[in-house]
DNA sequence: GAAAAGTCATTTGA
DNA sequence: CTCAAATGACTTTT
């Protein structure tokens, strides 16, 4: 379009110059439609100890675990029956268990204490002396049961969110941390040549330490888990409360009907490769379990027994089913993410005989009326990704105008405002004194690539001893600094160590928010510790007092964050790891100020949020001056498409007092100003 | 060389 | 205690 060709830095008198009011309101409404009865019994969070110890934890030597404290955000949400415990009582102070004896105290705050199996770990089993390890060759023997050791005691009350009684923090906090954790895993297993599955042993570690939300079954939504939220591991389902199984594909429960007592299904996992009609994302055919046996090729009809069973009697007793559907992850090769499609109910179930000639049972399944769109929106994403003209409302096609290898889109759904304010589009940061003339950087001499483990990779030791991204590319702990590969560097372009150096990998859009003027979001998916984008503009000199910022809404200052974000490095402190986490007073900012007023990229769109999703960390590789690094965005969670990008602006303090602006974000945290 | 199929090590909760 | 499961990472085959 040639209006594109015009619009930066062409003439465009008549948009309006569009203030940013940066600050941010929900942008979609609460998920409503579904009845649950939560005004009668208010979400309540208790602190309780955890259930059996378990035998093999250590013993004498770790007494510490005695205090051991269990972290359960439970919501009493389904009043079925009345077996659910009832009456919302008041968070038990950590000290009031000191011993493990009180572990029976479980039950209080499980709706259905009934039917449960207590949570007792059954977790670490005996294991023998230890030296199992390496046992005779050839024969195979069983892995041993990894018992955590270094778990600290204690340390899992530094999750406690700002405000534990909104569940969605709480489901947050702990998705947060399983990520963190299973990052660091992934970086120890590189540099041991450890066995994989990081997954699985952050999954181990938080069932361990019971950092868990919704730990109690339930039918109907899991209190803080929103429809279209997005995950990557099926152990993510599981520590969150959304799903049990770590495999299966459905979980049920017993619930009471009045006199009765049914099993009945709660929540499914569809993982796709299914033949989903594409213009009906509300409803969906799922087989029963069951009819492959282990490891031959042998089958058999499926039996009304277990999942399936609970699925026959949840279409007599029409509860509610959560659903979450997989799909194929279109960044990995053979990744798979899972979206969480809200509340459907069983229509019809029938039995099919399959291609190998047994019978199958098959449900088709309809999702609520009056739910916010899950699957669909992803579904609509995914067809823009591929042929962007398919996205409707759009002003312009791209508002870098060619500037970054995959366009900008600027959309406007919600009123008639042409687009923001005249700005140059830039895709780097503008120094005021030459690059050159700043310290070089010293560089690594590895060929090729980087690798973990390298004790002779400059870089790495640069780094503090490990490669600063997982292989996937994602930043695996936030830090001072972050030091890329760079000029100086041996290694190519594909070096592992070189992320945001590459610029913008995902298709953004501008948008116009409902009342916090233009905002930015993204069609693909953004796994937590991805890449985003840079913070570019022009370098304020620190020297320089500009009496005139106080104009200046672009202005980027390291000004301390929140706790949500000073938080992302938690999890290695439960493996007895140094702590990384840097508290508000010790936050040390750095001199560099930048301004995208005039000039910048998507970076200058982002709002502020004090419950954010997006954080900044300093990255340099191109000179050695560490007080003007870059500033490069990374996702603080995963990031399901179209959710609105938000970062913390930071706290309001003497410096910045000038420029506070009334904070619109919404958040149960909000503090008011930014 | 990419995609599909096979192999193996694991978990949770019934 | 045993078992199943719409797992996930990796290797081998097509």
């Amino acid at each position: 379009m040639d209006r594109a060709r015009n619009f930066i830095p062409g003439p465009n008198q008549e948009l309006l110059d569009i203030k940013p009011i940066r600050s941010l309101a929900p942008m979609f409404p609460a998920p409503m439609g579904v009845n649950i009865n939560q005004s009668s019994t208010p979400p309540l969070v208790c602190v309780t100890p955890v259930g059996q110890f378990p035998t093999g934890f250590g013993g004498g030597n770790l007494p510490a675990f005695g205090s051991f404290a269990t972290f359960n955000a439970t919501v009493n949400g389904f009043s079925q029956a009345g077996t659910s415990a009832n009456g919302a009582i008041d968070a038990t102070p950590i000290s009031a268990y000191k011993t493990r004896s009180g572990a029976t105290a479980l039950g209080d705050d499980e709706p259905y204490s009934g039917n449960q199996t207590s949570a007792s770990g059954r977790k670490a089993k005996k294991r023998s002396a230890g030296l199992s390890a390496d046992s005779s060759d050839g024969v195979k023997a069983k892995r041993p049961k990894p018992v955590y050791k270094n778990l600290v005691a204690g340390k899992e009350l530094a999750f406690l969110p700002a405000s534990p009684n909104n569940p969605r923090e709480i489901v947050e906090a702990v998705h947060m941390t399983f990520e963190a954790l299973r990052r660091r895993h992934l970086q120890m297993d590189e540099t041991q040549d450890a066995s994989r599955r990081a997954d699985l042993k952050a999954g181990a570690i938080m069932m361990a330490s019971n950092i868990r939300a919704n730990v109690g079954k339930r039918v109907g939504t899991a209190p803080g888990v929103e429809i279209g939220d997005i995950f990557y591991f099926r152990m993510e389902l599981c520590i969150i409360g959304l799903h049990a199984p770590s495999m299966g594909g459905i979980d049920y429960m017993s619930a009471k009907f009045g006199a009765d007592e049914d099993s009945v299904a709660i929540c499914i996992v569809a993982a796709g490769g299914y033949e989903n009609e594409d213009d009906d994302t509300d409803t969906l055919v799922y087989s029963g379990s069951g009819g492959n046996s282990r490891n031959t090729e042998e089958r058999h009809d499926q039996k009304l027994e277990r999942g399936n069973l609970a699925l026959e009697r949840s279409m007599h007793r029409k509860n509610e089913i959560r659903v979450v559907r997989g799909f194929k992850d279109p960044a990995m090769v053979a990744g798979k993410i899972y979206i969480y499609d809200g509340l459907y109910k069983i229509q019809e179930s029938w039995t099919e005989r399959t291609k190998f000639g047994v019978n199958c049972f098959k449900y088709r399944l309809q999702r609520e009326p009056g739910q916010r769109d899950g699957a669909a929106i992803w579904k609509m994403t995914q067809r823009w990704i591929q042929d962007p003209s398919t996205r409707g409302r759009v002003i312009l096609r791209d508002l870098s105008s060619g500037t970054e290898s995959i366009p900008v889109c600027l959309v406007n759904e919600v009123d008639h405002e042409k687009g923001p304010g005249q700005f140059t589009y830039t895709n780097q940061v503008k120094y005021l004194r030459p690059v050159s003339s700043m310290t070089p950087m010293q560089g690594c001499g590895c060929q090729s690539v980087c690798l973990p483990g390298d004790a002779n990779c400059a870089c790495g030791q640069h780094n503090g001893g490990d490669l600063p991204y997982s292989s996937s590319g994602v930043l695996v702990c936030r830090k001072p600094i972050v030091y890329e590969c760079g000029e100086a560097c041996h290694c190519t372009l594909n070096c592992r160590n070189r992320v945001s150096q590459k610029g913008i990998r995902f298709h953004f859009e501008v948008f116009r928010t409902a009342n916090r003027g233009w905002g930015l979001r993204c069609w693909e998916p953004i796994r937590a510790g991805a890449f985003i984008c840079e913070y570019t503009g022009e370098v304020i000199d620190e020297l320089k007092v500009n009496l005139d910022d106080s104009e200046d809404d672009y202005i980027f200052q390291t000004v301390c964050p929140g706790e949500k974000t000073l938080k992302w490095n938690f999890g290695p402190e439960l493996i007895g790891e140094q702590s990384t986490y840097v508290s508000a007073e010790e936050f040390q900012p750095l001199p560099i100020k930048i301004s995208a007023k005039k000039m910048g990229n998507v970076s200058r769109f982002m709002n502020h949020s004090c419950s954010p999703n997006v954080f900044w960390q300093p990255v340099q590789y191109n000179h050695g001056d560490d007080k003007h690094p870059h500033i490069m965005f990374f996702a603080l969670n995963h990031i399901a498409p179209m959710t609105e990008l938000t970062y913390d602006y930071g706290v309001v303090g003497e410096e910045t007092s000038h420029r506070a602006k009334t904070c619109l974000c919404g958040s149960l945290t909000c503090r008011g100003l930014f």
